[in-house]
DNA sequence: TAGTGGTCTAGACCACATG
DNA sequence: ATGTGGTCTAGACCACTAG
């Protein structure tokens, strides 16, 4: 017996995650139990649970007690993006790859809509996971003097805010954020592969330092389906 | 021995969770081992395992092989600031009027869009400022054992969670809110007097007591142009 | 080398859903 | 009444980390 690659519960997740995503099983559908996972693949029961559990998290499947496991209705895979406090909101860019399209002087019609004032630098891109469809169009807006190059963008391994905090010595001190429904026009439509008008989850932060001043912008379009945004408040005792 | 009404490794988890929160443990702190759960608790290691499960999903911990489990960088600054947000959570009820236009049980497709089990009373209602559109229509669901009558809530000066609160002497202990893009159906798009399809901000939030139960559900549609949602975090240090 | 978390087995009892 | 998933026990071996 070879030493397997992967643990058996992931290889067993791989498969029936092959069948959802192949669409060999259709939502709705009942899965086989886990008493019949044991013995087809002669594991134990805690073992084909953890497989389960894995598509559960991904929320591939639903399974209730009594009356057993089905694919889930949304399989559409939407990502989900838990925030809960500002330091999260830092690494927030971590967690999405940004491919950057284009990197540009920001106009003035781009400086009016976000309420800027003085000269920035406009980097747009796309926020990607794995193979999937966009999730998010992204525009970040950067003062003229604390901008990277296009080469150093490409590169960054931490969050945009974080290498202006390192490379200019300057520290973020308060983030406001602004969420909004809209509808996106013909080109953002477009580039995310949806139709005119299709709605949209907008959300403008402002990056600010100690005296005010906007270390950065960045605004997202995140079209209907493919992003929730979920934050946790807990309460003071 | 009584019977409990959360499962041990639930038990567990909220105990070390407000271990973490309370600050007695700091980021970078050693949790005890798995083992050591098992003596002091008499539990199996699966039950400690479970309960370390809990906390590394919510990003609480970051357990190593080989070395241990610690507290995670990130959550210590997280209960300091979102603490006033929290409370802005429970009052946002208050800031517009809302108009009762329905009260009924839950029905199923309503309890299987939110994710509820169990018996719960639907409110649904429409938001307003002075003589304008509506700004959002609303769907409340609140236990049955919970449920006030229709009178009370026409009568409500305070937010519901606070009547709740008051009046069942159950607190809430977190708030996870949730927000998304979506196309209104017919039936909502006529209620605020826009088209099918026209985009609106999806917030669903679920208030919990200490022992994770839901005391209230809430869920509104916002349409596009009609209301933003802006929060703002300060960094703690 | 000793101790950690990761994986796995083979049982068990329970709450719940369905017929 | 049966079978489902949810919880739990008491073991085991392994890969990895650190002293």
């Amino acid at each position: 017996m070879s030493k397997p690659a992967l643990p058996r519960y992931r290889i067993l997740a791989n498969a029936l995650r092959a069948e959802i995503t192949s669409g060999r099983l259709k939502p709705g559908d009942q899965l086989k139990t886990e008493l019949e996972l044991c013995e087809i693949h002669n594991i134990s029961r805690h073992t084909a649970r953890e497989a389960m559990r894995l598509l559960t998290d991904d929320k591939l499947i639903e399974r209730k007690r009594g009356s057993g496991t089905v694919v889930a209705q949304i399989s559409a895979p939407t990502f989900e993006q838990p925030i809960g406090d500002f330091e999260a909101i830092l690494q927030y860019a971590r967690n999405a790859h940004f491919v950057l399209t284009s990197s540009a002087p920001a106009d003035q019609e781009a400086l009016d809509r976000t309420g800027l004032t003085g000269k920035y630098q406009q980097y747009i891109g796309l926020r990607t996971v794995d193979g999937k469809p966009p999730i998010a169009i992204t525009a970040i807006y950067i003062p003229k003097k604390l901008a990277p190059t296009d080469d150093i963008i490409h590169g960054l391994e931490t969050s945009v805010s974080e290498w202006i905090e390192q490379t200019h010595g300057v520290a973020v001190a308060r983030v406001v954020q602004r969420m909004e429904a809209v509808a996106l026009d013909a080109s953002q439509a477009k580039r995310l592969g949806v139709n005119t008008g299709f709605p949209a989850l907008r959300t403008i932060r402002r990056y600010r330092d100690a005296s005010e001043r906007i270390i950065l912008l960045s605004e997202s379009l995140h079209p209907a389906g493919r992003f929730a945004y979920e934050m946790r408040l807990d309460r003071s005792r």
